[in-house]
DNA sequence: GCCGCGGGTTGATCCATGTCAAAATGCGCC
DNA sequence: GGCGCATTTTGACATGGATCAACCCGCGGC
């Protein structure tokens, strides 16, 4: 079912990998993203629809998605869960485990994906002998911080619409530092993880889809999202008390 | 207006601050708590009401509170605010600037309080000699997103009464863990302040007290209140479809 | 001791979003 | 290529929490 692994290992290199732009080489010299490649020296396929860590599993690794999309997913113990993120290739995955040595969430393949398995303890070992190295992943830990502030305020004063807007422009933006299409794209999600994220129901994701095609703003058929108003998606975005 | 600078540093040293168990140096050597000291050598005051630091601000170091009370706060361009946290003694403020090098939140003041001035540049320097405090605050930093996916879960699926009740566990936990009463404290913060964490309205959340109080869960006089049913405030916070 | 004001409580009403239901669409599997 | 199921759309209705408004309380200042 694997690759034989020489063949695997062989591909392994952040220093002639295409994401090296996004993914944890950013910002380092040549020379520190080879020291990189002797830390990634394994990749992982995973399957639509399976887990590459579950909660609870123990933390060994972080993973850096190498193509495809993933969900994460928080539970609580009465049975509630939640998508706490969509990521796509170049991010990390997994950083929630360093502080308990446990996985807190599931990590979910929303299509056949590829991912770099990033030893922890080796990286920690790196980030003592490369300053940059060090430096830039508290960057990445750092970022993820100010990310989850901006969900949270999302979910805690924004109107369907809004979070709806936020949601699309920030997939945008994102697709657009990778090379795709701005306002062309294919959702890797269904309508329920998106509610999910956005503290919505699947319902009033799906109206509010609608409205914005009515409005102009989108063009959407199941799954295929054509943006083709961002300027006015913008202006949905911060348009609640903004007139004062 | 300042204490002599002095005795400011005669007294700061993380090896005899009585928060060590709750700070920085929780699992650290004593060796290693001592090399702490070197690096933790300024206090400052803040007075109520004051901002530590605000959005925008150069980052330099991280603030690790001595004694007192804070909240952080979010906000959008559009004029929108919300708060992020509420802060109490041995916990990390700051670290959301890491990433771009400036704040991204303002930190304010509850009450008069102090925090230990951690300069970030010695830090990473002195977590790349010891191990054990780059492992430690490497789960200071992860603990802090899942904190985060906490909340997003809280205010993307929780009812008014239920992230009412989470919050009041919450922080009758924290107190707990710093050798306070679980069940009596003074609230450091407005109801309006409350609403803002929790993405709920002052009414909202000035009615669920009363209602809690009408139940028999809590009393309630402004800002004091004692918590008398913990487990049927468990029971609200886990109650929504966690029959089947 | 009184006054003024910020913060808190409570009531009446409204509305955004949830809930329930049913039909339509499209995709994977045989 | 057709069947069946998952997903999406749309409609009708219900409701939790927001909004608007009035009043109360307690604290700090004079």
């Amino acid at each position: 079912m694997n690759a034989p692994l020489s063949l695997s290992h062989l591909k392994t290199a952040c220093s002639n990998c295409n994401l090296r732009e996004l993914c944890l080489p950013v910002g380092l010299t040549h020379e520190e993203v080879e020291s990189l490649d002797e830390l990634v020296y394994t990749r992982k396929r995973i399957k639509r629809g399976e887990s590459l860590f579950r909660a609870g599993d123990a933390f060994q690794s972080l993973y850096a998605i190498r193509s495809g999309f993933f969900k994460t997913r928080v539970a609580t113990d009465d049975g509630r869960d939640q998508v706490s993120g969509f990521q796509m290739a170049g991010e990390l995955l997994g950083i929630d485990g360093i502080g308990t040595d446990a996985h807190n969430c599931d990590a979910v393949a929303l299509e056949d994906s590829e991912v770099c398995i990033i030893p922890y303890g080796k990286l920690e070992e790196l980030a003592r002998r490369f300053t940059p190295l060090q430096h830039h992943f508290h960057k990445v830990m750092s970022r993820e911080i100010v990310r989850d502030h901006g969900v949270m305020l999302l979910l805690g004063s924004m109107r369907a619409e809004e979070r709806l807007a936020a949601f699309l422009l920030n997939l945008s933006q994102r697709f657009t530092a990778r090379g795709y299409s701005a306002s062309e794209f294919i959702l890797r999600m269904t309508r329920e993880e998106i509610g999910s994220y956005l503290g919505l129901k699947l319902e009033t994701v799906s109206r509010t889809f609608s409205k914005f095609q009515d409005e102009g703003l989108i063009s959407v058929q199941q799954k295929h999202i054509r943006i083709t108003d961002i300027p006015g998606l913008k202006r949905v975005m911060g348009q609640s008390g903004a007139s004062c």
